[in-house]
RNA sequence: GGACCGGUAGUUCAGUUGGUUAGAAUGCCGGCCUGUCACGCCGGAGGUCGCGAGUUCGAGUCUCGUCCGGUCCGCCA
């Protein structure tokens, strides 16, 4: 056995990789060190065996590099001719240039080779269940069944490891400036907020729960009731919903909260971060975070995370609508709650009758009943010129509506008619979709912040919801919010990159009378309020100081500043879309003395019904 | 809760109108090979066609159900 790994006093590294059971990780050699000594270990990448000579491939977190095992060393001849794939090796040899003709200039260590002088197995290994190397295609199921198999590809180690920069930048930025990173408990208290809890039962209070926390909201504001002015934490957050390509049941958020603040100072200093740490780790300049209110980027784009690489805009014509002779359209051109929108799509006119019924598949998605269209081949044909379903009916107007789209040869101009809130969702996804089928996108980073949501929504019955959350603050008096809640406007605001909601916040309620009218607008009666929240509403008597702050969605921002498609890509060990973990296979069953701790029992599972007659 | 796509060798896939012994590539195993780098050549093994019913003389293929994976809608402040 090698002496302790660690000095005793100091904790410096011995040599490159700072462990004695190697001097270098394989991505570190290069032609620098020629003719010295090295130790690497790592995994068996590939093997090249010539009868007389072995190439040995050895992958460590760092690279790779070619071994040369000659017969002259018998020993080391005979470990590496029984190495197989994934073989864990240690090998100690000379660094050297590699012949002429020989060297590989697709490898960053392609210059130089190792003559291995000593060969040594510490592991062996079973054929992995796929392919490693960049040519192998492989499933995603079969991936996260063996994730640790599928996380030794380089690919996989780049993203993990820029992740690790990410929030190494993130810490390093909110620490300069002054934040605190404080951390909250993880096991707390059901509150009744947007999502369904994860919970856990209670050992020691039969019969009671604890919630995971959907987000460290309310923990963050009460630190700021407390005083500590800033805080940040890179925090884990449960919900129970369904799953998405860029959701998870568990993911991370870069939680920050400030006290005497007011929007734009969130604003700006979270902008800083994000602008700083896309310079560091990308080198990429992003441009000027444009701010739009939430009105202006549904009317513009039918959706309030709008993806502005895109050049496509919605245009209101309900006025021009309301006179045709087509109910389809005068309808919800006349309607209060109703909109007409056009989408005109430059160079759309080439779209075949086939993908135009695909997009009006895709727009029904959405709920709305079809998709109308004008292809304009010739204008200066006038009617001649277009092509149609409807433009028979709104031959009145049919110039006046290709003034105001500036339409020329080649467009096609899609139209979405119905509630406001139907032609949104399906014309805003439209354009997000022609976007990416026809690629318009004008720039590769198009970041924003949307400002001015409105404080509530209504659901079905009319009953009003939070947009944000309770705790966010309206722009308006206690007085005026009770007079008016559906039209008041709140204090949150959301940073959005390219079409994805990277972060949202607030300035919050700091006022204990201004958080109850909320409650009371909400339905939330006193008791129940009491009940909940009553230590949130003690803590607002306690002297809180005006605060504010924001939340990222870590995971969404990894996965886009590395290209992924999805959030898996980016977490080291995900959840699939059932919210199963294919690796460790939990969710699980428990035991019967576990859960009678627990005070638990499970209900029956319905008895099968008989299948058939 | 709903829509759609997929499930065939370890892996990635093909499999025609329902018809003989289910194929390819790669990986794996054995042999040969001293400059390869997705090495090459020769040989070999490898299948619960996700699972269960049904239709049929006959099902990988058709029907129904079910499970799993994925994309999306609802849901997710």
């Amino acid at each position: 056995m090698p002496g302790p790994a660690w000095p005793a006093t100091l904790y410096l590294p011995r040599n490159r990789t700072g462990f004695d059971m190697r001097s270098h990780y394989c991505g570190q050699l290069n032609e620098t060190l020629v003719d010295q000594t090295v130790t690497v270990c790592g995994w068996v990448h590939r093997r090249r065996d010539h009868g007389g000579v072995i190439f040995l491939d050895m992958r460590d977190r760092d690279g790779i590099a070619q071994f040369v095992v000659d017969p002259d060393t018998a020993e080391a001849f005979a470990t590496a001719d029984r190495a197989r794939g994934e073989y864990v090796l240690r090998i100690t040899g000379r660094v050297r240039l590699r012949p002429e003709g020989t060297q590989n200039p697709n490898m960053p260590t392609g210059m130089i080779e190792v003559l291995a002088k000593d060969v040594e197995v510490l592991n062996t290994a079973a054929t992995p269940p796929f392919q490693l190397d960049e040519h192998g295609k492989v499933g995603e199921e079969v991936r996260l069944k063996h994730r640790y198999i599928d996380l030794r590809r380089p690919d996989m180690i780049e993203k993990l490891r820029l992740r690790s920069r990410i929030s190494h930048n993130v810490r390093a930025f909110l620490e300069n400036q002054g934040f605190l990173d404080i951390e909250t408990p993880i096991l707390t208290r059901a509150t009744p907020e947007g999502a369904r809890d994860y919970l856990v039962p209670s050992r020691t209070h039969a019969g009671s729960f604890f919630a995971l926390p959907q987000s460290p909201q309310l923990f963050k504001q009460l630190l700021m009731v407390a005083g500590f002015d800033r805080y940040y934490q890179i925090a884990k957050c449960f919900r129970d919903e369904d799953l998405r390509a860029d959701r998870q049941p568990e993911f991370t958020q870069i939680d920050i909260e400030a006290s005497f603040v007011e929007e734009d100072d969130i604003m700006g200093i979270t902008e800083a971060m994000i602008r700083q740490l896309f310079q560091e780790v990308l080198s990429v300049e992003l441009p000027e975070f444009p701010r739009m209110t939430w009105q202006e980027a549904m009317d513009r784009f039918g959706s309030d995370k709008p993806d502005l690489r895109i050049p496509l805009e919605l245009t209101d014509v309900d006025d021009l609508m309301k006179q045709v002779d087509f109910k389809v359209f005068s309808g919800p051109a006349s309607a209060e709650d109703g909109r007409v929108a056009a989408l005109k799509v430059p160079g759309g006119a080439k779209l075949s009758r086939k993908e135009i019924d695909e997009y009006t598949k895709f727009v029904g998605i959405y709920g709305a009943k079809g998709l109308a269209w004008i292809k304009v081949n010739e204008r200066a044909k006038g009617l001649e010129g277009l092509q149609s379903p409807i433009v028979k009916f709104m031959e009145d107007i049919v110039e006046e509506l290709l003034d105001r789209l500036g339409a020329e040869d080649g467009d096609i101009i899609f139209f979405g008619a119905d509630k406001t809130r139907i032609v949104n969702e399906a014309i805003g996804a439209l354009r997000v979709k022609l976007g990416a089928d026809l690629n318009l996108y004008t720039q590769a980073w198009a970041p924003l912040w949307v400002v001015d949501f409105p404080m509530f929504e209504a659901d079905d019955n009319g009953r009003l919801s939070p947009l944000h959350h309770p705790f966010t603050a309206p722009s308006c008096s206690p007085e005026e919010l009770k007079a008016d809640p559906a039209k008041a406007l709140s204090r949150a605001y959301d940073m959005v990159l390219n079409g994805t909601e990277l972060g949202g916040g607030s300035i919050r309620i700091h006022n204990q009378t201004m958080q109850s009218t909320v409650f009371e607008i909400l339905g939330i009666g006193e008791e129940e309020a009491q009940e909940k929240f009553g230590f949130l509403l003690d803590a607002l008597q306690y002297g809180a100081p005006p605060h504010g702050g924001l939340a990222f969605g870590l995971d969404r921002l990894v996965m886009l500043m590395v290209g992924a498609k999805t959030i898996r890509e980016v977490i080291a060990f995900p959840k699939t879309q059932s919210a199963a973990c294919l690796m460790t296979d939990a969710p699980g069953e428990v035991s019967p003395d576990q859960l009678k701790d627990l005070n638990i029992r499970l209900r029956q599972k319905a008895k099968p019904e008989v299948a058939g007659e």
